[in-house]
DNA sequence: TTTCAGTATGTACTAAGTACACAATTAAAA
DNA sequence: TTTTAATTGTGTACTTAGTACATACTGAAA
């Protein structure tokens, strides 16, 4: 077997262009809601498109997706995941281009939008029918892979206030999941698993008996291990 | 805001090559083993590589990865899922190549890699130490994923031949999760389950007392609906 | 002071997971 | 032919987690 030289390889390799976009997931007023911004392509005038870039030269796509994150929102440390690589060859109208699906989740009420060109802003995940490119597909991808993941982990957290009352914590679960949940089986559910903190604090403002709110113990998520067997199909 | 026309747009964008890799998993002697070929570069002389192949111009990556199965194995019906997109600058000798990893489970016994170019054959997973580019991280992602994958679902199926005993299938999630299970426990957990059909037939040519056969239900799998509700972290 | 909206909590029941022990079967060795 | 080794096959007591459901409490506003 004649060895080969790299370069040389590569060389002949065919090149296309790499993309990332984001999936920016928020949460308020008891909805899921996602960042997209207008598509200023001609043929898809007028519709929503997600946040993406091109991957440069020399650039991991990790590190391009947490570029557009912060060129979009201005936050730099949260959470973002890589989901998936979309590659139908027609997916751009403009010609062949691979992206890759990241997905972020943020606090609104963290954000508040100070970049709205191309006219970024929340729209509720459950009113969007139509987006530009393969959006769609790729933001249903997103969504699903955010049910599976706030299950496993507590990333839900990162779409609430620092301080937050059980019924909100509910009420996120019940959004992104799309089913309703027992109230006092969702309460016992938390308490035994017993990192949440309570803040000896309570709701303001609002029109009924206010509710506790607590704050969760990631100090105490990292440090215990994960049981990770249950084989269950 | 100006529209633009996509093919100039993407006209602009930076190009370069995107490939996929293989991993390429199967069981066999109570181990558990990935396919590798010896690597053709100079630089990794001597080293073992995943099977890859770069994505051609109108190809969907789906599609390469199945053709880089079909081609270095002769499988066409076997389970391929994308894994992770691998994208660090120097990850290729040869220069910036991004590449997708896809993972395979297929039955060794009914594959005789009658295609044994580049050295193609079967190692044991845990006693691989170094390889070629980046593949070492890759192969240890997808095995990981492995672990996760099998007890969600029955994908370790694809692994055992057609007819199997429960010490074959205990000793398959042994080996793949890396721990040692409860054979009773484990029993009853399949049983409970209800999704193993019971062939009436023995295990043939073991030294010992031979166990029952079975085959794994998929048609009542498929029709059964997932449970997917479950939030523990 | 009553009503409203929502918080807070408990219990009985069912299902699933865990730890553990012994009898039955086959092949092979004595 | 008997014994031994290896492994299959099964059951029970216990603990833990999940589910369904009802009532009392609190604060704000009418």
């Amino acid at each position: 077997m004649p060895l080969k030289n790299g370069a040389a390889l590569v060389a002949e390799y065919p090149k296309m262009p790499v993309t990332v976009d984001c999936v920016i997931f928020g949460f308020d007023d008891n909805e899921l809601k996602v960042l997209l911004i207008r598509s200023d392509l001609e043929k898809y005038q007028g519709m929503w498109s997600l946040l993406g870039d091109v991957v440069n030269d020399t650039e991991e796509i990790d590190a391009a997706a947490y570029r557009v994150l912060d060129q979009r929102t201005g936050m730099t440390d949260i959470y973002l995941d890589q989901v998936k690589a979309f590659s139908h060859p027609k997916r751009h109208p403009g010609g062949r281009v691979i992206t890759v699906a990241y997905c972020s989740l943020l606090n609104i009420k963290h954000h508040s939008l100070q970049i709205t060109e191309n006219e970024l802003h929340w729209h509720n995940v459950s009113s969007i029918t139509e987006m530009a490119f393969d959006h769609k597909e790729i933001l249903d991808t997103c969504h699903e892979w955010l049910q599976k993941m706030i299950q496993e982990h507590p990333l839900g957290f990162n779409l609430l206030p620092d301080k937050f009352s059980l019924r909100e914590l509910q009420n996120l679960y019940e959004a992104i999941l799309g089913i309703q949940l027992d109230r006092r089986n969702f309460r016992k559910k938390f308490a035994t698993m017993d990192l949440l903190i309570d803040l000896d604090e309570m709701e303001q403002d609002v029109p009924h008996r206010p509710g506790k709110l607590y704050k969760f113990n990631f100090e105490k998520y990292n440090k215990s291990p994960r049981k990770w067997i249950g084989i269950d199909f």
